[in-house]
DNA sequence: ATTATTGTATTAAGCTCCTAATACAGTCAT
DNA sequence: ATGACTGTATTAGGAGCTTAATACAATAAT
């Protein structure tokens, strides 16, 4: 997988996000270990401050637990990272409908552009 | 309408985003006149050079024209903005349903959930 | 014990974004 | 013609993000 970063937002957000989308497909499973903040930083060609800052983060949230010296691993809570998952899609539904109602878009017309993509995707 | 401004990206875009989604959805209407760029800085609460960057950006994208020393306003191409229009809707689209895939969930899933709360929202 | 590997902290520099305070030139109403 | 209004440009300063180069303490491997 790779490591897509924009320059519309902070990196670390961005990092934050995608080591998320990480442990909720299951990339990162509950209870691995994760490798060095050193050799991620790398892999996603960030400066470790940057990579240990997004650590920080989702340590701070919960879905992260540091050993201090020998490195970090994933929660093994399911329940919380189930959680949390279907928040981050909750809000993130929300946010994606408001944008398109703002726009003028009517919910129906939503529903119907969006299956058609959907099924486009599966061709 | 309000100018809902987060800290989690440049103010700018967002006020480019915003501006954007009151010309396609009709509440500056096609060849109707801007306000000045003061009186829209007050209003969204942001500087005035804040303000003259994002219409600077509208106006390389072609969706506002301006007339130099006597104020802004709207393009009057109508297909042009109707272009715009898809364009964004078909990005915001797959980049919704990117995100969503890669923590893990799959189309039908993404369907049945929007569906649903699409229901949710009409009550 | 020594060495390599952990996370963590610090400092300095450069960059973008945002604000503030002005200033200027052209247009419009009076 | 005068004054109020346009867009535009400039300068200065502060804040946040990112990188770079280190350094330190604790653990693991040898």
């Amino acid at each position: 997988m790779l490591w897509e970063l924009k320059s519309d937002r902070p990196i670390y957000t961005q990092l934050v996000e995608h080591i998320k989308q990480r442990v909720f497909s299951g990339t990162y499973p509950l209870g691995s270990r994760l490798p060095s903040v050193r050799d991620m930083a790398q892999e996603a060609a960030v400066n470790p401050n940057t990579m240990q800052r997004a650590l920080a983060k989702l340590e701070e949230e919960g879905l992260i637990i540091t050993h201090r010296t020998s490195g970090r691993s994933i929660t093994e809570d399911a329940s919380m990272v189930e959680l949390a998952k279907t928040k981050l899609a909750k809000d993130q539904i929300l946010e994606f409908l408001e944008k398109m109602q703002l726009m003028g878009f009517e919910q129906k017309e939503i529903l119907t552009i969006i299956t058609n993509l959907v099924k486009e995707m599966k061709e």
